[in-house]
DNA sequence: ACCTGTCTAGACATTTATGTACAGTACTGA
DNA sequence: TCAGTACTGTACATAAATGTCTAGACAGGT
């Protein structure tokens, strides 16, 4: 267990905290961003928090006016990174259709470039929440057109480009969601295929190849 | 708003309750499948089912344990449901592997073989109960395994059949996931070129016509 | 040395949830 | 009719969560 979260204490590159402080109001966002993610907004409570971090609970009220204020910082976070994250990578240049999904399976693999199990956990907000609803909504629009205009750069006709992109956007979503956790190099041995059928031509030997030594050497770095 | 739970009480067709009956125990369970589906398992409070029943809280006891007790009711009642009605589906007969997968598209329509939005309900509340869990990955392997058995029975080779039921199962998670609401004929005008991405061959016209018709009467009679 | 601004702890009030005890109500069958 | 069965309602005990108030700890400026 090395994914805990760093409080800001506990971190020796940072400067120390001076005065009587314990934790930062970083630490409150992201001790709930942690819980968000693995629990569920219902989870993410100021008792809960305050246990985790062994600090008061009066403490949040310091840095934070409500409950809710928490939350909307957890959305702008959100919002600010995910949705921006996941169209710079269908923007990059590739030489054929089959490396721009490469590109674009990145984000599966680097959570940096985009945080699958938090965009996850933030539909299962939205369910609760018109508010949040509406700004998925937004994202999603955005993404689907991200992708259909990458679709369109290769020389789809625009239906097929429109329901590729529908059907790597919905994939990878429900991927994710079934978490089922195959083993790292069947999962991998699959890339080639999948490839196939995303895009209806077999991709090169060398971007299959590179996309895998990629993805290895990313998971190799933590113990997966 | 005609979607709302029908209680025993409010059924004219059913046989009228007698003594002091107020509602009965599939009442407790509708409503509560009711909410879980709508706003997710912690929603799920008995106050909260006895307040939209206009029953008293203490009436609940008589029927059941305890809230766990409840819980595990609708998990018994998903499992011996939505599993099942997914998998026959896979077994029906068809000349064409596109007219197969036009069979199973009935899942997405009628809620009555698949309810996608409890699937997507349990597979929620999986992220917080280890039980839960183990249960959706059972029935996720099972689901895939059948999804596998029905292109293979088309001649795809064993990874293409595979690659193809993952692909096909996930977009129909993440695309029920993302809830984008499109219009119905934008949606039926895709069906076409989904049959095509999902088996790499052009679906008959027949086979397509008979899913709208199929679909467009369906939904027409729930005034969507 | 003393104050001031920043942050934390502990005590309190309130709300909301679960579960229990017990009395009451309305049919049913002997 | 009268006891028993099958429920429902009121009241109570308890727990967990949010939010408020106040006293106090700590560093830095004057």
């Amino acid at each position: 267990m090395n994914t805990k979260p760093i409080l800001h204490r506990d971190d020796p590159t940072a400067e120390p905290l001076v005065g009587n402080i314990k934790v930062t109001r970083d630490d409150w966002l992201n001790v709930a961003m942690d819980v968000l993610v693995s629990d569920g907004v219902e989870q993410v409570k100021v008792l809960n928090l305050a246990e985790r971090m062994a600090v008061s609970r009066s403490s949040f009220y310091w840095y934070f006016k409500s409950r809710q204020d928490l939350l909307d910082a957890l959305l702008s976070k959100w919002q600010a990174t995910n949705t921006a994250g996941l169209i710079a990578q269908t923007e990059l240049p590739a030489e054929t259709i089959t490396g721009a999904v490469c590109n674009l399976f990145h984000c599966v693999v680097d959570p940096a470039l985009f945080d699958t199990a938090l965009d996850f956990a933030v539909r299962d907000w939205a369910r609760r929440s018109g508010k949040v609803r509406r700004m998925l909504d937004q994202s999603d629009t955005q993404r689907l057109n991200a992708l259909t205009d990458m679709f369109l750069r290769y020389g789809y006709p625009k239906v097929e480009a429109e329901t590729r992109a529908r059907v790597l956007y919905y994939m990878q979503i429900g991927y994710d969601l079934a978490q089922l956790y195959e083993p790292i190099n069947q999962r991998l041995s699959f890339v080639r295929h999948y490839l196939f059928v995303f895009t209806g031509v077999h991709p090169r030997d060398e971007e299959v190849e590179a996309f895998q030594s990629f993805a290895r050497a990313f998971w190799e770095g933590r113990q997966r």
